[in-house]
RNA sequence: UGGCCUGUGGUGCAACUGGCAGCACGUCUGACUCUGGAUCAGAAGGUUCCAGGUUCGAGUCCUGGCAGGCCAGCCA
């Protein structure tokens, strides 16, 4: 499987020219400058604090795929530099997930944590060179001197201690000797920057607490802004690609690498050595979607307080989520690709994912019928005991596909929805005295209505036309409608999850004063149907099949499947003509 | 009375770096159809945030506004 080019769709010789995005011109620029030779090299860093979700995997294509168009590489590399948040099943789904999405890393799964050695090294180094040194401020002292928004702040009384002092009180925070939060690394810029970032930030705070890689091997721990950039160094990463949020602190990661780099030199001559790599960081939009949240903090809260069935619940925007739902990785590669990458905080309407995963299915997915919400049919002359094996196509869209035989008989189930006792306007389909086809079988109508006490239909009695077996008619009459059925006998069970927006406010986010952002949880986000009967051909379906069912979507074999108890996901509808009918005509 | 970033049809992005504002999604028509699916053909929809300026010519350059985003964790 090729992972989309910016000039796929557009092969052509002499069709329009390549539609670059902004970080493929820099990358393009790169190449002719030759600022780094041949090389791309990019990286997928997460924190291992949670579950990938769709806007990790907008950040993933982008970068795998910058690597594979310019025949670069890629890295996945795990950003754990606080023990506290993170944990080894993150970091399980976070490989699975991104491998999932098609993204090759070949051998460099890399962890941050693994450069803690050299990352404390040039930690001495900067305290040598006078430009870091070690506070004793709290971390509400800390805050206080940092000033403010508007104004400067003030330089910590610390500031000026020799380098020795630093030295020895550093390499004692490394032993362990001085209790959490006592004293922190802190780099000496300027107190009156502009950038808060740049107002003596600190480098590593003294934490003991057990690292999920480097167990109890050190008790202080880098913080992101000097570690993130020394990663990038380490691996030679050339295009540093991170979301806008981290636009402030770029001058910061310059300012360390510099820093590092300050007196020495391209052949390692001099007492400090070879200079080190200096990728260059690039920002953009994060992806936000409608009807659903992406926030870590929030998906946690979803699960933890079990709104949803765990991080992969198919509602969720996760990666796992949206696998469960039946999301192709295709699909979503193609959605990405599709939303394109800027620097404008946009909202993206998620019916465009939601068209990706359509066009997507609708390529590969087999047909099949299973009826959601079954009304009994009755042919009344159609011999009873009979069954005929009807051939059936799989897929109008691959030849290659085939066919199978879908049973039929006297006792059948069609949709609920399929017939109206009092059919409006524009509907179609059956009603008392109407004639319909029934996919692959024969044309019916339908005779007598049958109701119970209450009024409900319960069941249709109808005939059926023999000679129109296979679905046409010889005297070439037609029918406005074709329905999908199952025979009642062979029928299989199941049980069908219909999936919904997870919220019903497009900005979940955008919530009124006072009230809890999931109050927009939409209730009918998930509905659960039994006693659905799907054709027979999709007994021992594997968890993880997906299929078209006929006229109305793709579904998803659930991971909750069981031989015997078949469990359904809908992934995504049909587009449904009539439905919008229906609803223009109510408004 | 801070700094940085960003404003282009309803939505997401383009516009070869100053030369007739395009593409996709969505919407609406129509054709075709044994899925009201798919497919095909077409249409509507723009004060390029605003105001000045430079220029033969500005979405693009300059100045000034306005709006939105991010930043005061020993989180990432």
């Amino acid at each position: 499987m090729t992972w989309p080019g910016p000039e796929a769709g557009n092969s052509d010789a002499g069709a329009a020219p390549r539609r670059l995005n902004f970080i493929e011109q820099i990358v393009e620029d790169d190449l002719r400058s030759g600022k780094w030779g041949d090389r791309v090299h990019t990286r997928f860093p997460p924190e291992p604090n949670g579950y990938l979700h769709i806007g990790h995997a907008k950040s993933i294509t982008l970068n795998y795929g910058l690597a594979e168009q310019y025949g670069g590489k890629f890295n996945l590399r795990f950003d754990d530099t606080n023990p506290v948040k993170e944990e080894e099943e993150y970091v399980q789904s976070i490989i699975a997930d991104a491998r999932w999405l098609g993204a090759d890393w070949e051998d460099r799964l890399l962890y941050g944590s693994d450069y803690f050695g050299q990352m404390y090294e040039w930690a001495l180094e900067l305290v040598r060179k006078g430009k870091a040194y070690v506070c004793d401020l709290t971390a509400e002292e800390t805050r206080q001197y940092r000033g403010t928004l508007t104004g400067p702040g003030r330089e910590s009384p610390y500031r000026n201690r020799s380098v020795e002092e630093n030295l020895d009180l550093f390499e004692r925070m490394r032993k362990g000797e001085f209790p959490d939060g006592s004293r922190t690394l802190r780099a000496k810029i300027d107190m009156a920057s502009a950038n808060l970032n740049l107002r003596d930030p600190v480098m590593y705070r003294i934490l003991h607490a057990h690292h999920h890689r480097q167990g109890d091997a050190w008790c202080i721990y880098p913080m992101y802004d000097w570690a993130h950039g020394l990663e990038d160094s380490i691996e030679g990463i050339t295009h540093s690609i991170c979301t806008l949020e981290f636009e402030n602190h770029r001058p910061l990661y310059d300012w360390f690498i510099d820093a590092i780099n300050e007196g020495r030199t391209e052949d390692g001559s001099g007492p400090w050595g070879r200079r080190i790599c200096h990728p260059q960081q690039i920002e953009f939009a994060r992806l936000i979607l409608t009807h659903t949240v992406m926030s870590k903090r929030k998906l946690l809260e979803l699960v933890r307080e079990r709104h949803v069935r765990g991080w992969d619940d198919p509602r969720m925007p996760t990666v796992s989520g949206m696998r469960r739902r039946g999301y192709t990785p295709e699909a979503i590669r193609a959605f990405a690709k599709m939303i394109g990458v800027a620097k404008f905080n946009s909202t993206v309407d998620v019916g465009k994912l939601e068209y990706c995963v359509r066009e997507d299915l609708n390529r590969r997915a087999n047909r099949v019928m299973g009826v959601l919400r079954p009304l009994k049919v009755v042919i009344e002359n159609y011999p009873e005991g009979q069954v005929e094996e009807l051939d059936a196509v799989n897929n109008p869209e691959d030849s290659t596909a085939g066919t199978r035989k879908v049973p039929f008989s006297r006792e059948l189930y069609i949709e609920q929805d399929d017939f109206r006792e009092d059919p409006p306007k524009k509907f179609f389909r059956l009603a008392p005295g109407r004639e319909v086809r029934l996919r692959y079988a024969y044309f019916i109508t339908c005779q007598t209505v049958v109701k119970d006490a209450a009024g409900n239909v319960t069941e249709l009695r109808c005939t059926y036309d023999p000679a129109t077996r296979g679905g046409d008619a010889p005297d070439g009459r037609k029918v406005k409608a074709t329905l999908h059925w199952v025979s009642a006998a062979r029928a299989v069970d199941a049980e069908v999850r219909l999936y919904d927006h997870l919220f019903t406010a497009e900005d979940p986010s955008d919530v009124p004063e006072g009230r809890d952002w999931k109050e927009l949880l939409n209730p009918e986000s998930e509905t659960v149907l039994t006693g659905c009967k799907v054709e027979p051909s999709l007994d021992g379906s594997a968890p993880g099949s997906r299929y078209q069912f006929e006229r109305q979507g793709y579904f998803c074999v659930d991971s909750d499947s069981q031989v015997g108890r078949l469990v359904f996901n809908r992934t995504v509808t049909l587009k449904d003509t009539w439905a919008k009918i229906e609803q223009r005509e109510k408004a």
